[in-house]
DNA sequence: AAGGTTCTTGACGGAACCTTGACGTTCCCG
DNA sequence: CGGGAACGTCAAGGTTCCGTCAAGAACCTT
């Protein structure tokens, strides 16, 4: 919740309230309106990274000020509505007109730091780690790339699976049986193709390169990692 | 619901059944899985836009399945959790998990579809119609128009739908069944059109430039990225 | 009904990839 | 120490996948 600026909409004094003091002692910094003409200032003056936004407001309501944002302000933030109405046909307008989610009072805020918490992180893409690191070596699963010290390195698709498993895995050893399976399901190769593709994966990933970070334990596995314990 | 691809886990064969019907009804199509061990393998073999996960699951519970998919296998796809648990520890551990929403059951089916909507539409960007850009590459849905450096480009519909798929998921990587359901849903054409589409859509997009922007990864799919550095 | 655009199909050459097998080396255990 | 199993190295064959292109079918518009 850190860092987050919120704007509240929402015309209930003590409710409004209640909900702000919540969030900011989450860590957010919060924004209030209790109508949307001034939530229509403070959203073109300021950036928010989520809007709450109450559905019965004095005059425009906010289905309304919602579609607007989307359809003539071209806003894409986030935004939760919050209301009593509990109706199906509600719920339904509500995402129609482009909201995010949709959460009914009295609700346990709790639950709705945890619905703003998990849109700010689809938000900023923090879903995932989007990259697996070993020492210097950085494999990142969305481009389908592999870099160690910085430099591109070229592999096959096959050879980029061994090592995402290893890195995955990394710094556990993986057994060839674990690999061979992960790879190809019930339908392995008759002799052991596993050879080749890592020998080519070395070849890709620590021949260029001072220190080996491939491990083979004989009858065991292998793994990956950046101190290769030598036996005692 | 144009052509969603969804993965339901649910243990119960009546709630699942029902489920399914309403999202194909609706044009979904819908991959089903009793457990966590078919999923594992349904997930690392095809891509859906979301995944619907019960909570209480023979073996591996859901949470823990989804914690899986986040940090081992680095998928960002949108989980909803769908469960009977409506405790609020059980929702703050779903969102916690990773989960991008919580419906507790029973639960009406259009709502559930309703989220569903609202999640894949931001997870596609298509929440404003802003215009996509990469590098000097502008893409505007609301206008249909595709300018490089400026100029405007001649596109068919095909090659647009293709060339917004890409670069809303810059700088992903796209696979070819990816963009072939999205495109075309169930009804694939038999010998792969895609192949001349993307012919069309480099003539038009890459050819009369100086750096191409549209990349082929063999045997793993397409990207559009600035900067298709080559290893070696 | 004609004309244009778009989509699909099929063929071809070439590149990338996976598998296989051979051979030498290392490792483990009797 | 010695033999067998497991492993590293490497090249070659076959398969799959991809870029290219043109011709015909389907579609839409007028």
């Amino acid at each position: 919740m850190k860092n987050l600026s919120i704007l509240l909409v929402e015309d209930h004094r003590q409710l409004a309230q209640t909900v702000l003091e919540y969030l900011e002692q989450e860590g957010a910094s919060v924004d209030y309106a209790g109508n949307t003409r001034l939530a229509r200032e403070l959203v073109q003056e300021h950036h928010y990274d989520l809007m709450l936004l109450d559905v019965m407001l004095p005059g425009e309501d906010g289905y309304s000020f919602c579609q607007y944002l989307r359809k003539e302000l071209a806003l894409d933030m986030p935004v939760v509505f919050m209301t009593a109405r509990d109706q199906l046909e509600d719920k339904l307008e509500g995402f129609d007109r482009g909201g995010d989610d949709y959460i009914v009072k009295p609700f346990a805020l709790p639950e709705l730091s945890a619905r703003v918490t998990a849109l700010v992180r689809r938000q900023r893409k923090e879903v995932t780690a989007n990259t697996l690191q070993i020492a210097d070596l950085e494999l990142d699963p969305a481009r389908q790339e592999v870099r160690r010290d910085g430099q591109l390195l070229k592999l096959s698709p096959t050879a980029f699976r061994i090592l995402r498993i290893l890195m995955r895995e990394s710094p556990k050893v993986v057994s060839r049986e674990q690999l061979e399976h992960e790879l190809w399901g019930d339908l392995v190769p008759d002799s052991d193709a596993l050879r080749s593709h890592l020998y080519n994966l070395r070849k890709a990933v620590d021949k260029p390169f001072e220190h080996a970070l491939l491990n083979t334990l004989p009858g065991v596995g292998f793994s990956i990692q950046a101190t290769p314990e030598t036996a005692q």
